[in-house]
DNA sequence: GAAGTTACCTAACGTTGTTAGGTATATGAC
DNA sequence: GTCATATACCTAACAACGTTAGGTAACTTC
């Protein structure tokens, strides 16, 4: 009878096996790059078995992903208590870009690639992106409720993109354009952080702008 | 002696056709989903036959954006009379959204997609994504020196970042994200514009923001 | 002990970008 | 006119990719 749950925990220890290979080699030298032989010469497999335990390299990319799109809620879920929404407006960016940062695979995979439809099943509504999106959203529409932000700043959802495009183009250009000589890239942190007052700065009424 | 000059004619209307396949291809399907086999059966040659006028798919698609470059660079050139700087980063940033839509795959191959080294040896300075570049940290120095803008906006690569990057993100997640259905995209470039607005506001120094 | 499941392997398929090597035609020198 | 050379293209193939069909050996269930 234990023999069958030893069965099962050495089939959960060669999917987390095959995992830990894949995310760290998609981490290195980007999905794209990054092959099924490759993955599976590193933990002494051939490519097939790696099909024993992922439909294809798609599902292991988006399998590698969901746990760390979790941390992104989990950052905004603590975000969400803070009052103010113009201060929750900027907390949301910083953790934005904290998570960009700490998981930078992730975020080519949501955010820098197109997807014909990757969406899961499994998930009762909407992918985790879609839920901090939608967070986001919200805390836009709080802050235009306040009275407090610009008179053209009417329409919470386009102020979401607005905020979230800014933040999102700095992480874009700096992953893709990091090695172009051309460019001499500040501390991503401080870049941002700083992006961040501008665009707030830019959303406040007149009279509004002593807070920052 | 005149069918030596029918002989290049021929040739440079051969080159011709294949760019133009290729553009149309590469601009509806994308320059991944697009291969040489398919752009050869467009014109009904064989694949090698590309390879006679071009040395390989990279070069193909570095070609073909060359002469739109030009473009952005003849923009900027037309904004660069402005006086006043920062009418002028505003008129850049319009000019830069311009071109990302019009050119859109021109777009996607300078600034979305990481090269290991297309510089061509042929360009004597620079390519012209870095002249581009250069222009705008100097509309940005120039900007920083009329003292109108926020004490905290000293650094001009860094201002000159942040510009970008904003436009930046809004177009990059418009090209992935166009059809992701939690987003309701407004029209992108009056977004932009308000963007631009928001973030020069956000620039100026209090007293400063009447002019928008 | 028979039947079925599991975990993996070998071998292959159909694509991809790219190249080696051949052919037919046109050019230029004598 | 003839002959070496260059051009423009083709056929056939290469290596590498994601993926799959089908086999095997170990284990579980009855």
């Amino acid at each position: 009878m234990g023999s069958t749950e030893r069965r099962t925990r050495e089939r959960a220890e060669t999917r987390e096996r095959i995992m830990e290979a894949a995310r760290e080699m998609f981490v290195r030298h980007g999905h794209e790059a990054t092959t099924m032989r490759a993955i599976a010469a590193e933990i002494e497999y051939t490519p097939t078995a790696i099909y024993h335990h992922f439909r294809n390299k798609e599902a292991l990319l988006t399998e590698l992903c969901t746990a760390d799109f979790r941390a992104l809620a989990g950052a905004f879920q603590k975000v969400g208590r803070i009052e103010d929404p113009i201060e929750r407006l900027r907390r949301v960016g910083k953790a934005y870009v904290t998570f960009a940062i700490d998981h930078p695979m992730q975020y080519q995979l949501l955010f820098m690639t197109r997807h014909v439809g990757h969406v899961e099943p499994g998930a009762a509504r909407g992918d985790p992106g879609e839920d901090a999106y939608a967070f986001l959203r919200e805390t836009c529409a709080a802050a235009i409720a306040t009275g407090r932000l610009w008179r053209k700043l009417d329409d919470a959802e386009e102020l979401a993109q607005i905020a979230w495009s800014s933040l999102h183009g700095l992480i874009a250009l700096h992953v893709v354009k990091r090695e172009h000589g051309a460019v001499e890239w500040r501390d991503i942190r401080k870049t941002a952080a700083l992006m961040n007052d501008v665009l707030i700065r830019g959303m406040l009424k007149r009279g509004q702008q002593e807070t920052i």
